[in-house]
DNA sequence: CGAAAAAAATTGACACTGTCAAGATATCGC
DNA sequence: GCGATATCTTGACAGTGTCAATTTTTTTCG
């Protein structure tokens, strides 16, 4: 409990540490030294927390499926209304870059990790909710064309927002860009 | 010309080499050392090419806007199927993965290269060919809602398969299911 | 309480990386 | 042939991830 050699809660702090160094730099830019450096511990107490670098992302990638999953979530129960959920889509990604960024660069995980696989099937199936489609069983469907094309838009979207690859007009003011092309989606 | 000392193309075979390694790895992966030994060149070789691995990256990543321009041409041209050109946006990026990966990862570039920039302006531009609107003087608009929504739908489409992230039924035929999703979209 | 066991973090080493400066070698202009 | 220049090599440097060995703390339990 005292911070001398042992520190209390190290993981949380190098979670956390990782997340600000992803946040200026990029995943694929992150130290494991620099965040020990950050987090004020030697240089060889990361692995000992997430075995290795990739080890590290992954945790965060986990984080970012939950806190993705909640966002989403929220907006659904709150609103009903899938075309809010799209736009609560890009809104995460764009205030939680490094999460964001993390969650979707498999090269850099450990794509087998159980709670990474079960973050992002939680992630995934709050996506698919409120599309209505359902098999026999009565449990949402994984492969639906609608919710499909719609996921993909958003994410092109974001993603080519998030790049620098649109237009200034569209970059200004991305949501009302995001509803306006959603609206060329046929419901 | 001879084997020796000069190389006689060594520009060219560093960036052949530099594509394999990618194919292998990703570009986040590549290592400046390893193409050289790939291309039998000494270590330091590449940085006398390309200032730094920036510098080769973004010289790839140029190479493969021109071929994708290229590629997106020739069916809209053969084809005058704006769908058509869509599909091939998605098989590009299977076929030439090191490419699309490349060209797509801003953060591992140097935007600002003249070369680079005007082989994204080209495949760009060949993207919002065809979508119809035009500006008052007769040029392509580059802020078109519904080409943007059909970039965002192929985009997206594209690498969230790239990426492992949709289910095996479309992963297996995704031409198919591209088509599929793609009739979701109001023309 | 106290010793044994486990956990947490450190230290030091290794091979590898990108980059830079200095030197060596080839080609080109004249 | 000869100077200028482009091309490539060599050697060095700090920084990186990872591993083994060690030190320090906490927990376990008789």
């Amino acid at each position: 409990m005292n911070d001398s050699y042992h520190h209390g809660d190290l993981r949380r702090a190098l979670i956390e540490a990782a997340v600000e160094a992803i946040a200026e730099g990029g995943p694929g830019s992150l130290s494991l030294r620099a965040v020990a450096k950050r987090a004020g511990v030697s240089h060889a107490a990361p692995a000992h927390h997430f075995g290795d670098k990739a080890g590290l992302l992954t945790a965060v990638a986990a984080e970012g499926h939950e806190r993705f999953a909640d966002a989403l979530e929220r907006v659904w129960e709150s609103t009903g209304d899938f075309a809010e959920v799209g736009v609560a889509y890009m809104r995460f990604a764009v205030d939680n870059r490094a999460y964001f960024a993390t969650m979707f660069r498999p090269e850099l995980l450990h794509e087998d990790d159980p709670e990474l696989v079960r973050a992002a099937a939680r992630s995934r199936a709050t996506l698919y909710r409120g599309t209505g489609e359902r098999d026999a069983d009565g449990t949402e469907r994984t492969y639906n064309p609608a919710a499909l094309a719609a996921w993909s838009l958003v994410h092109g979207f974001t993603e080519l927002l998030m790049g620098g690859n649109l237009a200034p007009e569209v970059g200004d003011d991305p949501e009302a860009a995001l509803r306006d092309i959603g609206s060329w989606l046929r419901v």
